[in-house]
RNA sequence: GCCGGCGUAGCUCAGGGGUAGAGCAGCUGAUUCGUAAUCAGCAGGCCGUUGGUUCAAAUCCUACCGCCGGCUCCA
């Protein structure tokens, strides 16, 4: 129950709490709020309102009000560890998108031995119910307070505020500088649990002291809780490094070395599909396929800028005493396509597609399955065409990115990612360029966030960010305007008055990385796939040998008809073996007993468990040659609709 | 690269100073069976690699390699 403290209101300056205000306005409302909403900013139910304005609570079914909750966790936790581990040091400690943080600076980092005895510190806090209290302190005061402290991180964070008055949170014996707001008190937080401790640096810093970061999360109450905790559970069942070897897609090797896939049969195969259909998709679309080199004198590198903004992420190798790079992008063998022969402006816009394998040199801590490796395949394009070709190409790239997301059923949003510290070119290019993405941007009318100073460091960026069935985020297809390249390799076309211009050029990745996006892919899908893009998408299955014969008519008529089917005669059960065809996730089982032998018919079971009809072979093939060009017959539909508005 | 955890059979995991264990998978045989595991037998390991401590190391310590969770970075 909640009960405005007495000595909270003594804070305050004689004006009418949010909590009292809200008690006279609703009385049942009031005791379940965590926060309210006054004049469009978040306050604790002890701070005084501006009675002009509108005054709402946070419940706790809104979002903000387990931002407040987790928040308030936060300061829970550190609370109770400053009281376990004298001498600690307190950092940041904020809400994040499913629970909260708390950086700490120790003689010894925390270990996932410590949680325990830190929950049950955190659980007798909120038995004690004390209330947070805000108060506003003059800079000064609070800067000294935590300076006497050793709390040097608060006094770093106190240093780099603005404002004249700094907001300080109490808690029992814990103090923090804060913006809040927070809860009532700390009995408030319902159920609660520490997830994971980990390294972090100060501020983000890779060059700063490294803290001891501990994880949580928190809910209004337990049942919440479980529900999260069993959302988590499922990622790890869809987890694509657990799947990908259990369906038999791909592997990694300690002998080989780390960031490296290889590629199994069954991953192979969906692979091939996939960049296949990018094939085709590329060719319907005015791309050429190219193809350069895995490696190129270094020469070459140092002459697009690659050797002194990229070196650190490049391999070199020496051939007859002359310095080559493994090349980490594809845009220069791109660039001497270009230049192989004089272009006129009839010639533009160039479309050069290449699925270019790149290598990458990744920090050792950073690899992480198929989505993060050090050879990858990307499904690359150079676009070189006339400034005023520039924005018509990139609308056209961005509804290329839209059908292919359409296609595997994927959100999306944007990211306009401007001019990083390290970089290469002129401002005006830069200017020029990023004027060109926004543009493109504005007229498509679709949303997107700005990222400042997250280009490449040829050019800035839109970057797509997709999400997948779990709502996770990943990076895929990026638009780079790049006018540097072009002046460094002296790109020109003869323009229409006869005289040479430079061209300007855009990188271009639609899925990204092959192996990344099949990472996605596996996991957003759980691993079941769709029938187009399942590696084995029948498995025929008999019930005695009685119909081998017919079985090994059915496969072989299956796979003359370019479907993926394998047959399962092995002496089993026929629970077994639909056991094993559903463990491999495989689209459609076949079942044949004696019935199906004796009326030369075939009854075939869906992974989700369902018989249909028993039916004749022919039958079968239409229902899955059907299923099977539904999605590329949608895909090439909103193509034609996507030529036609632009024009 | 940094912080923490981990590395035992193809997979999932037990064993934690006295010389290696289970289930599943594999192989062999029996069984001919109708929608998520038929039975029996057999075989399988330089306990990630390398140094060291010890009479003795899978077990304790060093260093490398790799994996997992984060930080930083990124397709």
């Amino acid at each position: 129950m909640f009960v405005l403290a007495p000595e909270m209101t003594s804070t305050l300056q004689g004006k009418n709490t949010a909590g009292q205000v809200l008690a006279d306005q609703d009385p049942k409302a009031a005791r379940q709020a965590v926060a309210a909403r006054n004049n469009g900013r978040l306050l604790d139910l002890s701070a005084p309102v501006d009675p002009q304005a509108e005054l709402t609570p946070v419940l706790p079914g809104d979002p903000e009000a387990l931002e407040v909750l987790r928040h308030s966790a936060a300061h829970i936790m550190a609370e109770a560890v400053k009281e376990l581990f004298p001498g600690v040091k307190v950092a940041i400690g904020p809400a994040i998108e499913d629970g909260f943080y708390y950086d700490f600076d120790y003689e010894r980092p925390f270990t996932p031995e410590d949680l325990p005895a830190i929950e049950d510190k955190m659980r007798e806090i909120v038995k004690q119910n004390a209330s947070f209290e805000c108060e506003a302190w003059d800079r000064g005061k609070a800067r000294q307070h935590f300076a006497d402290q050793g709390e040097q991180f608060k006094v770093e964070l106190i240093d780099g505020l603005e404002a004249e008055e700094v907001g300080i949170y109490r808690q029992g014996g814990f103090t923090d500088l804060c913006r809040g707001p927070h809860l009532p008190s700390t009995g408030r937080l319902g159920a609660f649990k520490l997830t994971s401790v980990a390294g972090a640096y100060w501020r983000g810093d890779e060059k700063r002291p490294m803290l001891s970061r501990i994880y949580g999360t928190a809910f209004f109450d337990k049942k919440e809780l479980k529900q999260h905790l069993a959302l988590i559970e499922e990622a790890k069942k869809r987890d694509h490094r657990k799947l990908g070897r259990e369906l038999e897609l791909f592997s990694f090797h300690d002998e080989i070395g780390a960031g490296l896939v290889v590629w199994h049969p069954r991953g192979m195969i969906l692979r091939t599909i996939i960049e296949n259909l990018e094939r085709s998709e590329h060719l319907k679309r005015g791309y050429s396929m190219v193809q350069g080199p895995q490696i190129l004198k270094r020469e070459l590198w140092e002459r697009s800028g690659h050797f002194d903004n990229y070196r650190e992420n490049m391999y070199f190798t020496e051939v007859d005493e002359v310095a080559y790079g493994l090349k980490p992008m594809n845009c220069l063998a791109h660039m001497l396509i270009y230049k192989s022969k004089l272009r006129s402006y009839r010639d533009l816009p160039l479309r050069l597609f290449e699925l270019g394998l790149v290598h990458r040199h990744e920090k050792s801590g950073v690899m992480h399955g198929l989505t993060r490796v050090r050879a990858f395949t990307q499904d690359d394009a150079h676009l070189i065409c006339r400034p005023d070709q520039l924005e018509t190409e990139i609308l056209g790239v961005m509804a290329f990115v839209t059908d292919f997301m359409e296609l595997f059923g994927f959100e999306y949003s944007l990211e306009l990612s401007t001019r990083p510290e390290k970089s290469i070119g002129s401002d005006e290019d830069w200017e020029r360029a990023t004027a060109a993405l926004t543009k493109a941007l504005i007229t498509s009318g679709k949303k997107y966030d700005i990222n400042e100073g997250d280009g490449a460091f040829y050019g800035p960026k839109i970057d797509f960010k997709l999400t997948d069935a779990l709502k996770r985020s990943w990076q895929c297809a990026t638009i780079q305007c790049d006018f540097t390249l072009p002046e460094r390799f002296e790109l020109s076309y003869i323009d229409r008055d006869g005289e040479p211009k430079r061209p300007v050029m855009l990188h271009r990745v639609i899925l990204g990385s092959i192996e990344r996006f099949i990472g996605v892919l596996v996991e957003h899908y759980a691993g079941a796939f769709p029938l187009w893009l399942a590696p084995e998408q029948v498995r025929v299955l008999t019930v005695t040998e009685r119909a081998d014969e017919w079985a090994q008519e059915i496969t072989q008529a299956l796979i003359d008809a370019d479907l993926r089917a394998e047959v399962d005669l092995r002496n089993e059960k026929l629970g077994a073996k639909v056991r094993e065809a559903q463990m491999m996730k495989v689209p459609y089982m076949v079942i044949l007993g004696d019935r199906e032998v004796e009326e030369r018919q075939l009854t075939p079971r869906l992974r989700n468990g369902k018989n249909l009809q028993s039916q004749t072979l022919e039958k079968f093939i239409n229902l899955l040659k059907e299923e099977q060009a539904e999605p590329m017959r949608l895909l090439r539909q909103r193509a034609r609709e996507g030529r036609g508005t632009e024009g």
